[in-house]
RNA sequence: ACUCGGGUGGUGGAACUGGUAGACACGCAGGACUUAAAAUCCUGUUCGCAGUAAUGCGAGUGACGGUUCAAUUCCGUUCCCGAGUACCA
């Protein structure tokens, strides 16, 4: 009877299936898990094996910790709204509905000949009316609520429209400023137009003026996927920016929260400081400049206040709306020409070339509050409008791009930290000692720091100042495959739908080309647009709508009352692991975290931070094969650069090509083809004739490819026979093949597919493969080539239990204590590795333990029961058919990990390091069942010990740490 | 440039808080079984030197230093690879 998986997988899938095995209930006496997946885009292209990684992680995991006696939730579902079924749409008019459920099919059917155990009866997508219902509803908390900075916290809005009736919005302290400030009387006296301005300065989600990439000759809007070195992707045309109506997530007001969040919860190293980047925090000062001969002030923000006295010069951006009232007579058409400049330039020239030192002197001198020192203003490209102020004092010693740009206009430079600064580069120290700095001479920059910033407060021209790289999120998309917004524009003025009138359904069109003036597809339906109260909103919700907080829904997927029951949410609390890449880092991690900060401030939810612990997983790459082809030149169209067509194309192998690579003259080359083809062959007498070669390099079908040695008679077979009558320059009678580690993608053959290696040799030893493959969160390329060592081990374990001629051989007898050590050992080692996520290890700690059994001969029940169990995770199928097959009537799925035993485990003899009086002399191995006195029972590791023993036997040993020894003569 | 990872046999990778480096697997070599193949099993496999041999000696975790009786592991300097971010004031 052989381990026959083809009949054993599908049995058992379906057995789970039919009766509801995962199924999860809210109730439940067992503590709670809850494992999630970052759920897939289900892109028609159908899963490579670098997908089902984390899938197999969390499967593993979730599985581990049910038979833990954990109540383990474990949902799956899609985020399938997205751009890609649009665009299939615009070239096929298939409605991306239709495509998204036929490649959600494709997926589920890969996914359940993986044998997964998510709990199917949970599983949503982002596209469905009954789950985006929800997701307009979210839009409309949002959007109904603003950040109180006292509270630091979310609240309904109508808190803040009963404030401004009763006291309107008067500064604590200080001077109220026209057009932020007003009084209750004012507020009262506003139309509605002028009051929902005002508010919608606050709301958590709100509309303004945005810039969005703007393609005049398709007539849409795209995204920056879509656009590629300012052209588009589609037809190359040209792409600028262009002002709309945008809607914003105003998760700036989350910066600080969702970076002590971090503090709370378990991610990465890099995963927190990618997060930390994005989110940018820095702290220093605002400060205002006098202008020399104009009312207008300058102002800048620093992180340095300390080396004020080092300015030698202000930058400001281009754009900033100060240029052209402080421009001089003398400058003007200067500035003029390089505002023209930098205009001319697409914002990723200006980011691309960093090298590049362009500037314009303004003609306008600031004044420096402290000594007076007038301080030229320049304008330059490398400030940015949108950061700060848009404008920096510049201090060319601390600074290095204040250095070469100071350096490239000759503009001198004062030196503030005395020999800290050479003069050849800026030094940003802050351990330097100030000089020629006033006040603060003598000071440790440091501490001037403070002291700078305070003086500055006192007089009035600066205060301090926190700054965050991180915008507010643009939250709208003109387009079609998305939620639409719960919104009816009237008179300039945003009312939401009632949530009665939820879900806002997306209604049909039967083209997907976009709208006028850059509208999504939805403002050329003007039945839909144009309502009795106003029209409607036409952009739709970007793609992370969704998946901001569907991870809610699967507590309570059925819901037609709420998004999610408290006491589900409740319940189930925190995602307690997180499995994905690395790849959301900075989008759907801080999206989520922000809808989860905001969800807990309204008291809808009882927690703030989404995922307690993530698990990146690496990237599997793809391990890209070449061929190599030579072709000749006919000695007519070698201006037209034609290949001949007389004579079937030639393949070398890769030694040849490297060969004929290294070589230069011609002669050479085509002798190494005629060693091989005969001097005879047409394509050397054409070569020779034109005088010209040609060699490339094409990708080829990994699945092949044996190892590196091409298949030729499948070569031959490849793309419906294009190569049929190839010819080939072997190496020792093979074909080898180029290789290439690249990124896994149909265009370059790498691709391999999880069906095919299921088909052949099963969803276990895929399972096992694959996590035995390398560390999870490790990128490495895919390689098939070790999964024979896998299957293997499935095998041998099976014939533990049937013998291909003997039939069964496991048996009843009692097993012995050197049995029992193996088992033990096997459990410890794989529950250890399995909690700490190395499944790797635990694979071969499962090989060891079966070839120790095999060796041993051990078929008995009391061994074999338990290892199955330990089994279930990592290749489920094989061990329930074994299980079964031991006569067990229960469901493996629900049994209880075998419990570790100590006593089985106590090693005998043990090598320890040995250090005498203190000194290492060097390692002895000591039978741990000796008492400790009986000093015949020391084996003696090391011969010089051995010789030192021998005089000096000693009386006592001392355990310390549990490692170390000392011996006492 | 900055931040975070990582450099270990022919290959993927082990070594969990410093304690016999190379587990486990692939590959390779040799052998058994077989008419043969597949499958299976056994032996060897870090490198160098010596030996018929068991074995012995020496080197060895990118490089150079340091701490320690002891370093793949800790510290410093440096080189290389990967990921992320970027004129952020």
């Amino acid at each position: 009877m052989e381990y026959d998986f083809r009949q054993i997988e599908p049995k058992w899938q379906s057995a789970w299936k039919n009766s509801n095995a995962y199924s999860v209930s809210n109730n439940s006496d067992k503590p709670k898990f809850y494992v999630l997946d970052m759920f897939p885009y289900p892109s028609g292209a159908g899963l490579h094996v670098g997908h089902p990684l984390g899938y197999i992680a969390s499967d593993i995991y979730s599985r581990y910790k049910r038979l833990k006696g954990f109540n383990v939730l474990h949902p799956m579902g899609y985020d399938s709204f997205g751009l890609p079924a649009e665009q299939y749409a615009l070239e096929t008019g298939q409605h991306p509905a239709e495509t998204t459920e036929k490649n959600i099919e494709t997926f589920r059917a890969q996914l359940d000949k993986i044998g997964f155990c998510y709990d199917w009866s949970r599983e949503l997508r982002t596209s469905d009316p009954k789950f985006y219902k929800w997701t307009q509803w979210i839009f409309l908390q949002l959007f109904n609520s603003y950040f109180c900075h006292t509270q630091k916290k979310a609240l309904p809005i109508s808190l803040l429209i009963e404030k401004y009736a009763a006291k309107g919005a008067i500064p604590k302290s200080g001077q109220p400023i026209a057009g932020k400030h007003f009084t209750a009387e004012q507020w009262n006296a506003w139309s509605k137009t002028e009051q929902e301005e005002v508010l919608m300065k606050r709301r958590l989600v709100f509309s303004a003026y945005g810039e969005v990439n703007w393609c005049e000759a398709l007539g849409t809007v795209l995204a920056n996927d879509e656009v590629v070195n300012g052209l588009s992707e589609r037809g190359g045309h040209l792409v600028e920016k262009k002002k709309m109506r945008q809607w914003f997530l105003r998760i700036t007001e989350y910066a600080d929260r969702l970076l002590e969040g971090l503090e709370t919860v378990e991610f990465s190293d890099a995963m927190k400081e990618m997060q930390k980047n994005w989110i940018g925090k820095s702290e220093g000062a605002e400060m205002s400049f006098e202008i020399k001969g104009s009312a207008n002030q300058l102002k800048v923000y620093t992180t340095r206040p300390d080396t004020i006295f080092g300015v030698d010069f202000m930058v400001v951006a281009p754009e900033h709306a100060l240029v052209s009232q402080i421009t001089s007579e003398a400058q003007k058409s200067e500035i003029e020409a390089y505002l023209k400049y930098v205009k001319s330039r697409s914002e990723r020239e200006r980011l691309a070339e960093v090298k590049q030192i362009t500037g314009c002197f303004t003609g306008a001198y600031a004044i420096n509050p402290f000594d007076g020192k007038e301080i030229p203003i320049w304008i330059a490209e490398y400030v940015l409008a949108g950061y700060g102020t848009g404008a920096i004092m510049a201090v060319p010693c601390g600074d290095q791009r204040d250095f070469l740009f100071a350096k490239h206009f000759n503009i001198a430079i004062t030196n503030i930290i005395g020999n800290h600064f050479n003069g050849v580069e800026a030094n940003s120290t802050k351990e330097a000692i100030l000089e020629n700095s006033g006040f603060l001479n003598g000071m440790m920059m440091k501490d001037a720091i403070g002291v700078a910033t305070t003086k500055m407060e006192e007089m009035g021209i600066g205060k301090r100042k926190i700054n965050y790289r991180m915008r507010d999120a643009g939250f709208s998309r003109q387009r079609y495959w998305g939620e639409p917004f719960p919104i009816i524009w009237s008179d300039g003025i945003a009312l939401p739908l009632d949530a009665t009138e939820l879900p806002l359904e997306l209604p049909h069109v039967d083209k997907y080309s976009p709208g006028p003036d850059g509208e999504g597809p939805l403002a050329n339906l003007s039945n839909w647009v144009n309502t009795a109260s106003g029209n409607r909103e036409t952009s739709t919700m970007p793609g992370y709508a969704g998946s901001s907080w569907y991870f809610l829904r699967y507590m309570d997927p059925h819901n037609n009352e709420t998004f999610c029951d408290r006491k589900a949410s409740d319940y189930w609390n925190q995602v307690d692991l997180y499995i994905g890449g690395t790849e959301h880092a900075v989008g759907h991690l801080l999206y989520s975290r922000m809808w989860t900060k905001v969800l807990f401030d309204l008291g809808l939810i009882g927690f703030e931070e989404p995922f307690k612990k993530l698990l990146n997983q690496g990237m599997i790459q793809g391990s890209s094969r070449f061929v190599y082809r030579v072709d000749a030149l006919k000695i007519e169209d070698v201006r037209e650069q034609k290949f001949s067509a007389d004579f079937s194309p030639i393949f070398i192998s890769e030694g040849i090509f490297k060969k004929l690579q290294s070589k230069e003259h011609f002669s050479d080359k085509i002798n190494i083809l005629a060693e091989s083809l005969g001097k005879t062959h047409p394509f050397i007498e054409m070569a020779v004739h034109s005088r010209k070669l040609s060699l490339a390099s094409l990708h080829v079908d990994v699945n092949i490819v044996e190892g590196v040695e091409l298949n030729i008679p499948a070569f031959k077979k490849w793309k419906n026979g294009e190569y049929a009558a190839a010819e080939f320059i072997l190496e020792e009678g093979k074909y080898i093949c180029g290789s290439e580690v690249e990124k896994m993608s149909k265009s370059k053959y790498n691709t391999v597919n999880p069906d095919d290696l299921v088909v052949r040799y099963g969803a276990d030893t895929f399972r096992m493969y694959e996590m035995f493959l390398g560390p999870v969160e490790q990128s490495k390329p895919w390689d098939t080539k070790g999964i024979e060592g896998v299957h293997r081990f499935l095998r041998k374990l099976w014939r533990l239990f049937y013998d291909d001629l003997k039939g069964k051989v496991w048996n009843e007898e009692k097993a012995t204590d050197a049995e029992l050590k193996i088992l033990h050992r096997s459990i410890k080692k794989i529950e250890e590795d399995t909690e700490r996520f190395s499944f790797n290890t635990a694979v071969s700690a499962f090989m060891i333990c079966v070839n120790e059994l095999a060796d041993a001969k051990s078929n008995k029940r009391e061994i074999l029961e338990p290892l199955l169990i330990l089994l279930v995770p990592y290749a489920p199928h094989i061990a329930t058919e074994l299980w079964n097959k031991l006569g067990n009537e229960t469901a493996l799925v629900d049994a209880s990990y075998p419990v570790f035993e100590s006593k089985y485990l106590v090693e005998s003899v043990k090598v320890y390091p040995v250090s005498i009086n203190g000194k290492l002399r060097t390692n002895i191995a000591i039978d741990l069942n000796a008492k400790q006195d009986e000093v015949e029972k020391i084996v003696i590791a090391n011969e010089i010990v051995q010789k030192w023993l021998e005089g000096n036997l000693p009386k006592k040993i001392i355990f310390v740490k549990g490692k170390m020894v000392n011996v006492v003569v």
